[in-house]
DNA sequence: GCGACAG
DNA sequence: ATCTTGTCGC
């Protein structure tokens, strides 16, 4: 199946193909043997109008840096809430074609199918990469969940709807919790099992925002983006919620 | 109708 | 995402 896409330039045309999207996502384990994981973080520069993301490789087995990159491109598209990946995919596909291997597993930055539309950017980001994927958020788009117990490991359902999208859970005492959603190709107790393994090494935000601890270093970037010209600002508060 | 709203 | 304030632990 292709699930290229032409890019969306209205949040009305994303929708369509959020909603085109939502029922390619896999939610049971289709990994290979998972050797590198890759924490993907994503964010914006000067304002707004420059999109960024940054990857870093780790190993499974110690948590070691092997490989890491960092992108930017004029942002195509507005931030949005609920439609966080049109922004900020472009740059992360930028990121993932610098880097000198292919990653078995990508722990991204943002909700998976906690979304109002089951498509956050771990789903989008799975689906047009095939690579299994687990959304890592640091707050709550969509759901709601009892209270976390305080010990490393504990978790809440999160239930949006009354359908379990994720969970709230505890990686490490004394910290907020992260809250954990499927991207693609993996279940939940599997995503839960390599968060915290992740977590064992990095808090989960810096396993994510480690690359651009590393990526910011001597400078990998890539050579001139002439792709996307930069957009207007945000059409006012935009609700399009479903 | 009003508030909430990943990064 | 950003900013500020207060508190604790090393």
């Amino acid at each position: 199946m292709n699930i290229n896409h032409e890019w969306p330039s209205t949040a009305e045309e994303a929708i369509v193909i959020q909603q085109s999207l939502r029922d390619q996502v896999i939610t049971t384990d289709q990994l290979d043997d998972v050797q590198y994981v890759a924490g993907v973080d994503v964010g914006f520069e000067a304002e707004g109008s420059i999109t960024r993301a940054a990857v870093a490789v780790l190993t499974l087995s110690d948590l070691q840096v092997c490989d890491r990159a960092i992108a930017r491109r004029p942002t195509s598209f507005p931030y949005i809430p609920g439609f966080l990946s049109f922004r900020e995919v472009p740059a992360v596909l930028d990121a993932i074609a610098l880097l000198t291997m292919t990653p078995d597993l990508l722990l991204c930055d943002g909700q998976g199918i906690a979304h109002p539309r089951r498509l956050g950017i771990a789903c989008h980001l799975g689906l047009l990469t095939n690579i299994p994927s687990i959304g890592v958020a640091k707050s709550l788009l969509v759901g709601r969940h009892a209270e976390v117990g305080n010990e490393k490991g504990d978790r809440q359902p999160l239930i949006h709807k009354g359908e379990l999208v994720g969970v709230a859970l505890r990686t490490r005492p004394k910290t907020k919790p992260l809250y954990i959603s499927l991207g693609h190709r993996i279940s939940l107790e599997t995503a839960i099992t390599y968060v915290l393994h992740c977590t064992t090494k990095y808090r989960l935000p810096e396993t994510t925002r480690h690359a651009h601890r590393l990526a910011s270093g001597p400078a990998i970037d890539q050579p001139e983006s002439s792709t996307t010209p930069a957009r207007d600002q945000p059409p006012e508060q935009m609700s399009l919620w479903s």
